[in-house]
DNA sequence: AGCTAAACTTAGAACTAGATTT
DNA sequence: AAATCTAGTTCTAAGTTTAGCT
């Protein structure tokens, strides 16, 4: 592949945009990568420019990558922190445009050679061919290759059993039944119960015109139910499904454990738990399910009202509950930053004059005049209550929690128990939404049965409404979708769902599939970056945006951006960029984009880009002005329609999944020796981690004490510098302080010390005089021991100690502002990771956490894996 | 071809529980 | 036992994509 030397590092840098070569040699290089590993260290050398950009600018990002490099060894000290800009993450209201944080991103870009040289190559064959062994057609351009054999339910040759086999499962009626006749029973739900009843009166006003509705027509189905049970049993897996409940012996690593130990304590459940979907034959994907039961969602309790008192203009005004309660949302959000914002007042104030009747809109005018400030006092001391519970009252909670989930928090699917995602259904209060959102602060009402639309199997008992006299809006029997519920929302309309949770088979198939569609693209994407760049040179300017736009979405992993409405956040992605978001450096061939995203996250990023991109770029953008749309004559359903061709499955989203899941795995390739503990290991694995997090510009906002938790770790390491300078004196060298510095220095920790212990102290045992005991601890703490070598080693110590304060400093400055979940959950593909977790030794429990284990189950792959 | 509704994935912040320190 | 800190979970907003209609 390329050629050492120089070129590695680019290699690295480079995302593979350019056909060039293949990765696959990549596993070997490590040599310099050390460094480059890293953060940006290898970038660089083509786009440094970008890098420096951005630092310059703004700091913030780049930040890191001053050293990230750094394993565990190197010293840390370049770590200074810039900082310095302010971090704002997302923008505050009043100000719109400036957000920023800035992304840091920087990417090199191949350019060059890909233009050129590799294109032929590009076919791109080479890379696949290289992939891997399975891949024997290798090139064959769109429709899908051999990815390792995984496709399917990934038999992994190893052995382990092969299980797969199919036999019906035989589900156990049994479980289902009793799950049902609990239903049944219905009181069970007492809680809800209770709560619904009293909900009911407080909505009274409008309940009353429902209360009447016996029940509506739910229909038909319905009634069958009884007769059901039966069919579950017969259907269950058709297709081949392991039965499972057993012992699959190896395999699955974590998973298996948790599960034992679960049934360890129980002993009865069982079941499914064991249910490994994932070896069976993949089937009609369109049908989502044969047969489903659940118990629905649960609603929020009724509102209690409080009846503390509300001011206006400084005289009490009476509320009823349901004003008092539009007033108790307003209440909480006092001390926030959302107050500050003029829609969230004018929004919510609006509301509340809604729900005020003629004689209270006659004295209230304004929400100046309005004092909330009672209320809010009372939710705090709630706050505090709730805080203080005792250790028993914590436990009943937890306890009665868990009925609860055991028989709402999971749904019977084709025969076998699956966990639900959100069973509960969303309580009422203020709509914040993210950024400059022109809705913020309007009132999200509260959901009765009434409003929701329950989904579940033809032949399954109807969970009943927990509510009475509001029944379910209505039963379908859709088995051609996943939902189990829904309803809409008060402030947009939008739709709202019950979902089954991650580690459900449903939603495992659908993630897989993502992936194994994303592998997929890994062997076509060379044709279609040369079919992209060729239209970049196109005299239709459809076609030469469809080119730039498909560029950016793969060379810097931008979302598709679909248009949006007046009445959302002015939020951008590549399809919608305007011009004011783009910035050229004809000097540079450099383009800066500065917008912001989803979730009003600013993109701020300066990079080279491809010189023939630059100019197809610069031709869209002439003669257009701000405000104006960069890609006037694309749409994104053009654009995917587009890819559809290309191939199957293939939209824009599959660009992020690929390129995220490629760069992980070419950046845990350059793994050295470096790293030996299991704790080195994993600081590796979050730095390449976080190499995709910030490709996919996942950020999140500082810590608020970061600079206080940074400047502790500061004190620290003075403090230990101090005693090592006193440790040196004694040994005759002279000390990095001056020996005056250090004394005042250590004369003010003693005080401090002997502050902190009395304000304490003063608690239980009053008068008793402290400040000897601290100051003879102190003392000890500081023990200067007698003889060179001891000396020499003590030395040793604090040097140590000091360089584990300066890694932890620079771990926690690398990640202030990125995000490693959001990848880590969506976009790599698990398989990748635990390939590397076997390789190296590291166990997988130590970067998926239960929640990620039990997401994905099917991930359970040898160390050869390739994406 | 374009539009809207519907379904499903992705996202950061808020909240919680557990670990660690005082 | 209380205070912090942190990792992980929950929440729900905000995207993308697809399906169906005009």
């Amino acid at each position: 592949m390329e050629i050492d030397s120089t070129d590695l590092p680019i290699t690295n840098g480079k995302r593979e945009l350019g056909l060039e070569e293949n990765n696959s040699s990549n596993k070997k290089l490590k040599s310099e990568n050390g460094n480059s590993s890293n953060g940006n260290g290898n970038k660089d050398v083509t786009m440094t420019t970008a890098s420096m950009n951005v630092s310059s600018t703004t700091t913030t990002t780049t930040t890191v990558k001053s050293e990230p490099g750094l394993p565990p060894t190197s010293s840390p000290t370049s770590t200074t922190p810039k900082k310095a800009s302010p971090i704002v993450k997302k923008e505050s209201t009043s100000t719109p445009t400036p957000p920023t944080r800035k992304p840091a991103v920087k990417k090199q870009e191949s350019s060059s050679e890909d233009s050129d040289s590799s294109d032929s190559s590009s076919d791109s064959s080479s890379e696949e061919s290289s992939s891997e062994d399975d891949s024997s057609e290798d090139e064959k351009p769109n429709k899908k290759r051999p990815a390792p054999s995984v496709s399917k339910a990934a038999p992994k040759k190893p052995a382990p059993s092969p299980a797969k086999k199919k036999l019906a499962a035989k589900k156990k009626v049994d479980s289902s039944s009793d799950s049902d006749s609990s239903s049944s029973d219905s009181d069970s739900s007492s809680d809800s119960d209770s709560d619904s009843s009293s909900d009911s009166s407080s909505s009274d006003s409008d309940s009353s015109s429902d209360s009447d509705k016996p029940k509506k027509p739910v229909t038909k189905v319905t009634k069958k139910a009884a007769a059901t049970k039966k069919t579950t049993t017969t259907t269950t897996t058709a297709a081949k499904g392991t039965s499972t409940k057993t012992t699959t012996t190896k395999t699955t690593t974590v998973k298996k454990e948790v599960k034992t130990e679960k049934k360890k304590k129980k002993g009865e459940e069982e079941e499914e738990e064991e249910y490994r979907w994932w070896e069976e034959e993949e089937g009609d994907d369109s049908i989502k399910w044969k047969t489903l039961s659940h118990h629905g969602p649960i609603f929020p309790p009724a509102y209690q009202p409080h009846g503390i008192k509300f001011l206006y203009d400084g005289k009490p005004l009476a509320l009823n509950p349901e004003q008092e309660e539009v007033a108790t949302f307003y209440a909480q959000y006092l001390e926030t930053d959302h107050v500050k914002k003029a829609d969230f007042r004018k929004n919510f104030f609006e509301e509340f004059l809604g729900v005020l009747d003629k004689n209270q809109k006659k004295i209230v005018k304004t929400l100046e005049k309005c004092d909330f400030s009672h209320i809010n006092e009372y939710l705090k001391n709630k706050k505090e209550v709730r805080k203080s519970r005792t250790k028993e009252e914590k436990d009943k909670e937890t306890k009665e929690k868990k009925v609860i989930q055991d028989k709402y928090g999971f749904a019977m699917v084709d025969g076998h128990k699956q966990k639900v995602g959100n069973y509960n259904i969303e309580p009422p209060g203020l709509f914040l939404g993210r950024g400059a959102h022109p809705k913020t602060g309007k009132m999200k009402s509260r959901i009765y049965p009434s409003d929701v639309t329950i989904n579940i199997g033809e032949d399954e008992e109807v969970p009943p409404s927990p509510i009475p006299g509001h029944d379910w809006k209505e039963v379908i029997h859709n088995n051609k979708v996943t939902w189990l519920a829904f309803w809409r929302e008060s402030v947009n309309g939008g739709f709202k769902y019950v979902w089954l949770a991650p580690s459900s088979k449903i939603k495992g198939i659908a993630d897989r599939k993502k992936f194994e569609t994303a592998r997929e693209l890994k062997n076509t994407i060379g044709k279609i970056r040369k079919a992209y760049k060729a239209n970049w040179t196109s005299d239709d300017n459809h076609t030469k945006q469809l080119g730039v736009a498909l560029y950016l979405i793969d060379f810097l992993a931008l979302r598709v951006g679909n248009e949006k409405g007046e009445d959302q956040a002015d939020t951008v992605g590549c399809c919608s960029l305007r011009i004011e978001h783009i910035k050229f450096d004809s000097k540079k061939q450099t383009i800066t984009l500065d917008f912001l995203g989803k979730d009003s996250m600013r993109y701020f990023n300066t990079v080279e880009i491809n010189p023939g991109a630059y100019k197809a770029l610069t031709e869209i953008a002439k003669g257009k002005k701000k405000g104006e749309a960069l890609f006037d004559d694309l749409t994104v359903t053009q654009l995917n329609n587009h890819l559809k061709k290309q191939m199957t499955g293939l939209s824009a989203k599959v660009f992020r999944t690929y390129n995220a899941s490629i760069t992980l795995q070419n950046e845990l390739a350059k793994m050295t020796d470096e790293y030996e503990t299991v704790e080195e290991k994993i600081l590796f694995y979050n730095r390449c981690n976080r190499e995709v997090a910030i490709l996919c510009n996942h950020q999140k906002a500082p810590p608020k004490n970061l600079a206080e938790v940074l400047g502790k770790i500061d004190d620290r390491i003075l403090e230990l510098n101090d005693l090592k300078d006193l440790c040196r004196i004694k040994l005759g060298k002279t000390p990095n302080s001056k020996q005056k510095d250090i004394k005042e220095r250590e004369e003010e920790r003693l005080k401090k010390l002997i502050a902190t212990a009395i304000e304490k102290k003063d608690k239980d045992t009053k008068d008793k005089d402290v400040s000897d005991d601290v100051k003879a601890s102190f003392n000890r703490s500081r023990s200067i021991p007698d003889g060179d070598d001891k000396l020499k080693k003590k030395i040793e110590k604090y040097e140590e100690q000091i360089k584990k304060l300066e890694i932890q400093k620079t771990g926690k400055d690398e990640l202030k502002t990125v995000a490693l979940g959001t990848s880590k959950i969506n976009y790599l593909d698990p398989r990748i990771t635990v390939a590397w977790c076997k390789k190296v030794g590291v166990p997988v429990e130590k970067i998926f956490s239960k929640s990620l284990r039990d997401k994905f189950p099917w991930s359970d792959v040898d160390s050869e894996y390739e994406f």
